[in-house]
RNA sequence: GGUGUCAUAGCUCAGUUGGUAGAGCAAAGGACUGAAAAUCCUUGUGUCCCCGGUUCGAUUCCUGGUGACACCA
């Protein structure tokens, strides 16, 4: 089986390029979108439309409630597991989107962490809010001194992580991380799409637009009651909030949203930089891109 | 028309008692292994509006000009 990979930055083109794809294939669409998974963020997230959607069978699309708790490591099970039920009647496979982390996890697997205990991360939050990070930091040092030594020590998302995962195993942080390359029973043929960053950011501020015409702000009113969700800490959703709050003009909320989009986009591009076994196209090169599918198709 | 204030980074402004300048925002670059659209880090040379003058030296002081704003006519 070969599994096809269409990632990009966010509103370079993928949904659109993907249903043609799939279609050329027979393929059913996985979508590899860390937002688009959750219900109810359809505009938000440009998730496709219920017309896109009849085109072809798609996966992980809407599938979660935005208060589950979910992770790459889940998405790389359900993924795996998922294309397994597949092969037998897929010999091709079209996995879409932009969620980086996402993409890694399939392609090469995440180490085996323990689950984090609810009530762990919860108490290592308080106290961070509480205390600061400097304690933090230094029960890491006693705990696991190898990470200490080549962690962000600024970045107190990572210090809580490696943290609770030393309280919940009893087990240094370090231990889990072996950080090696899965074995995968499938082969994986990486297409990205990418344009000029004017062109990009052309896109991206025009789609914005186009989600409040939509009706964007009515989508976050309705999700305000999960507003604490980390499904909800999500570029087009927490500035809203914040329009809802009285905080900021719908105005300077939407100035925002382009902005941190654009933010977003240059971190995807960036993280994709390096990855060498992606083959790259402009959206619009599409006969190129489909004899490219089709010379890597498993047929 | 008169008087006054201002003119510094893409924007808003600070500052230099005369020794060529720095914040916020914007922008750019980067990190990333179980929260990742998250989280975190790094990066500031610009005719200091223009022409002259004083001075060893002017973005800073002075004359004139241009532009903006305010007040008075």
């Amino acid at each position: 089986m070969t599994l096809f990979i269409l990632l990009g930055p966010t509103a370079v083109g993928k949904t659109a390029l993907a249903l043609k794809i799939a279609a050329q294939l027979g393929s059913p669409i996985l979508n590899c979108d860390s937002r688009q998974l959750f219900r109810g963020m359809t505009i938000g997230t440009a998730a496709p439309t219920q017309e896109e959607l009849a085109q072809a069978e798609h996966f992980f699309v809407g599938t979660l409630e935005p208060n589950e708790y979910y992770s790459a490591a889940q998405y790389e099970k359900d993924v795996l597991q998922l294309l397994q039920r597949l092969a037998p009647t897929h010999p091709n496979v079209l996995l879409s989107g932009g969620s980086m982390m996402y993409i890694d996890a399939v392609c090469q697997g995440i180490d085996d962490i323990p689950t984090i205990d609810s009530d762990v991360r919860s108490l290592l939050k308080e106290r961070y809010a509480a205390e600061g990070l400097e304690p933090l930091l230094q029960e890491l040092r006693l705990m696991d001194p190898e990470y200490y030594r080549i962690a962000d020590l600024r970045n107190p998302k990572r210090i809580i992580h490696a943290l609770e995962v030393c309280y919940t195993s009893g087990k240094p942080y370090t231990s889990f991380r072996t950080r090696s390359t899965k074995e995968r029973p499938f082969r994986i043929v990486k297409i990205g799409l990418r344009r000029d960053r004017a062109d990009l950011f052309e896109r991206i501020n025009r789609r914005v637009d186009e989600m409040m015409r939509l009706g964007l702000l009515d989508e976050v009113r309705s999700l305000r009651p999960l507003r604490h969700e980390n499904a909800l800490n999500t570029v087009g959703y927490k500035e809203l909030f914040r329009v809802l709050d009285g905080e900021w003009t719908l105005e300077m909320a939407v100035e925002r949203i382009k902005k941190n989009t654009r933010v977003y986009a240059k971190k995807q591009m960036t993280w994709f930089q390096h990855d060498q076994s992606i083959r790259w196209f402009h959206p619009d090169e599409e006969e190129a891109i489909m004899r490219f599918v089709e010379q890597n198709a498993t047929r």
